[in-house]
DNA sequence: TCCCCCCCAGTTTTT
DNA sequence: CTGGGGGGGA
């Protein structure tokens, strides 16, 4: 094994031999490398690489590490090695152990299909609905913080609706909804049985309870996983921890983390949970790591000062082993525009004449939506990129129809993949579609299904239809030719219904939905691990929809990420986007002081991603306009309002602003103009 | 009554 | 780029 490149501290954490760890670290102190070196290290040891865990955040993250994990270690021996996320890690055993967990021939549902579900309750249960001014979403929300925070029904309605709110008001009208939320809830757990559906926090819970209830499961699985290596740590919640405790008894621990990159808890996480490791752990113990190794120390003094600033104490000051380098550039912007031009222009430059890679540069956004006129100027100038964050592969609403049809094959009950796969064809709307259903749901079982599905529903759409079940049903075996069996006979309509972008974007993605297909066995598998794959990793490669890369492009693009995706990224030049009032703290968030902390940690993980150079934009509008109009609340609360002059360079744009005509947005007209009405 | 199509609004962050 | 709403047509 090659570990010569790791330090004392690293080397200590690495071969820690005791039974539970948590590695303290700061951003760029060699968290993941600790995580591979452990992987490495064990195998080393003669531990079968198969009953080694890692789970990770985000599937890109899984892959990384099991790739560095492979790379550090010679003749395949980590060929067997897995990591995964939280939730595709319970798939993955709900599908090992059919018997242990009892959850077979179910269908996992992403957010949209929960939604879906939420809205046929609201309409079941009109008298409740119409009783509360609650969204079906913000059911979703209540009902997935309340079991990812185990909080009760109350506290989660008043976290999600009155945002935390303590007051004799909110409690009145908390004991006034909470009832009626109830039985909407519980409608939605009874239809979620009806139709077989499993959502994403169903599949951390089956394993939880069955495990924590169950002596002879745990005794089971204690032959398969000996090691669990957990990266980010800080963002586990509760629901998560549920879910680890049993492995307590069965498998030695490692995490990793940093309170201070803490930025999950919208989704329940708490990043007091590394304070407690020590209480809840017994025979653990805490390293930590505190020489960072990425960024120079300019980069550090910046990201130091954010968070001293901060009421909340992190007891941390990173201090750079390369020493010292450039400012961080601080350059004010009038738009989207402007910005996107500038970090266009000062990326070809640094690809033509200073010798870069367009992989050095990574682009850090707090919302995938912010990056669309970025994205826009990158094509124009023909610079490769790869985003991260945003809308799934599955979620597409042409890979969805496609993926209904697979759907309803794999589970008759399926209802809400009824529906799509129904009223894609035209004439059949809603109410057409629900008298099918009610007719296809007293089917026995698939293949009483494949034969009376035609008379079901009658006609030649009757016919249509059943071909493509029955073509579905008998390929069942071999997920990439089913595929292309629904895909040619749903063409004509496809091309028809997304007839105004479907040959230049939509199509492409069809072979890539098939090269999914190939990895997985069986349908079930394809709609349930498919809807947890990232749109733009493929294979370990990244695919864009809308343009093919060749090979070269591939391996050399610019990396746009949200903060929220980039965790574990670094870059030699980094981009922070839009670091304006109203956005870092962002607006919804100014009402709660912990909300404003998190979002202080969300800078704070942006800015050191950056090895070298930093850039962070700014958009002198809002500056103005916060200045000049609003209230002091905004201004005093802004990240960058008291930044120290030393810490930063200002810079301006050098470069001409050229609007490329197909991406100009109109401009207003002013009609107000040219009275004067005094 | 049901279905289709066009237009518009509004988008945190992730599994 | 999707979801909802409104209007027109069958």
């Amino acid at each position: 094994m090659k570990n010569h490149i790791l330090n004392a501290q690293q080397k200590k954490a690495v071969e820690f031999d005791g039974k539970h760890v948590l590695v303290l670290a700061g951003a760029g102190t060699g968290k993941t490398r600790c995580i591979v070196g452990r992987a490495a290290f064990l195998i080393d040891q003669g531990m079968e690489p198969e009953k080694i865990q890692i789970l990770t955040f985000t599937k890109r993250a899984a892959n990384e590490i099991v790739e560095r994990v492979k790379a550090s270690l010679t003749d395949n021996q980590a060929q067997s090695l897995n990591g995964s996320t939280f939730h595709s890690w319970c798939n993955q055993l709900i599908v090992r152990y059919p018997n242990l967990f009892g959850a077979s021939g179910y269908t996992v549902i992403d957010p949209d299909d929960q939604l879906s579900v939420m809205k046929m309750v609201c309409g079941d249960q009109l008298v409740e609905y119409k009783g509360i001014r609650i969204k079906p979403q913000q059911l979703l929300d209540i009902y997935s913080y309340g079991r990812n925070t185990r909080k009760n029904l109350s506290n989660s309605i008043r976290e999600k609706i009155f945002k935390g709110k303590t007051d004799e008001e909110t409690n009145d009208e908390i004991d006034i909804i909470r009832p009626k939320v109830e039985v909407l809830l519980r409608a939605y757990q009874t239809k979620k049985s009806e139709g077989r559906y499993i959502d994403y926090d169903d599949l951390l819970l089956i394993v939880a309870n069955r495990l924590r209830n169950d002596a002879e499961a745990r005794r089971i699985l204690s032959h398969q996983v000996k090691h669990l290596l957990i990266d980010e740590f800080q963002d586990t919640n509760p629901l998560q921890w549920y879910l680890l405790e049993p492995f307590l008894e069965i498998a030695k621990f490692y995490c990793v983390g940093d309170d201070a990159q803490s930025i999950y808890s919208f989704r329940g996480a708490d990043y007091k949970n590394v304070h407690l490791f020590k209480e809840r752990v017994p025979e653990s113990e805490i390293l930590i790591l505190n020489n960072n190794y990425r960024s120079t120390q300019e980069i550090l003094d910046l990201s130091n000062w954010l968070i001293e600033t901060s009421p909340l104490e992190y007891k941390k000051k990173l201090v750079a082993t390369r020493g010292s380098g450039t400012k961080p550039k601080l350059i004010n912007i009038a738009s989207q525009w402007e910005e996107a031009n500038f970090i266009a222009e000062n990326i070809l430059e640094n690809f033509t004449e200073n010798n870069k890679n367009f992989i050095d540069h990574l682009i850090l956004s707090r919302s995938t939506y912010y990056t669309k006129p970025l994205q826009a100027v990158f094509i124009q100038k023909k610079i490769p990129y790869v985003t991260y964050g945003g809308r799934k592969f599955m979620e597409a609403a042409h890979i969805k129809d496609i993926v209904s049809a697979l759907r309803v094959v794999n589970n008759i009950y399926d209802e809400i993949g009824w529906m799509r796969f129904l009223t894609f064809w035209d004439g059949i709307g809603e109410i057409k579609a629900g008298k099918y259903i009610s007719k296809i749901l007293e089917f026995k079982d698939p293949l009483d299904c494949a034969q009376n599905l035609e008379d079901a529903i009658g006609g030649t759409e009757g016919e249509k239809i059943a071909d493509i079940y029955n073509s579905i049903f008998m390929n069942s075996g071999n997920v990439k030719k089913a595929i292309q069996e629904t895909y040619s006979k749903m063409e004509l309509q496809l091309a028809f219904k997304y007839r105004k972008d479907w040959e230049e974007k939509r199509k492409s993605d069809v072979p890539v939905l098939e090269m999914l297909g190939e990895n997985y066995a069986t349908i079930g598998q394809l709609i349930s691990e498919g809807i947890l794959e990232n749109a733009k990793q493929l294979n370990g490669n990244p695919v864009l929809e809308g343009s093919q890369l060749n090979d070269s492009e591939i391996k050399d693009h610019v990396i746009i990420s949200t903060v929220h995706s980039a965790k574990g990224l670094e870059a030699d030049v980094c981009y922070v986007l839009n670091v304006s009032p109203k956005v870092y703290p962002s607006a919804w968030n100014l009402s709660s002081d912990e909300n404003i902390e998190e979002d202080r940690r969300v800078l704070y993980v942006a800015l050191t991603r950056a090895k070298n150079e930093l850039y962070i934009t700014r958009d002198t509008n809002s500056i103005t306009t916060v200045n000049s109009s609003e209230t002091s609340e905004v201004t005093s609360k802004y990240f960058l309002e008291n930044l120290p002059e030393n810490l930063t360079e200002q810079f301006v744009n050098p470069y001409t602003i050229v609007k490329p005509r197909d991406i100009l947005t109109p401009n207003k007209i002013d009609l107000s103009e040219g009275m004067d009405f005094s």
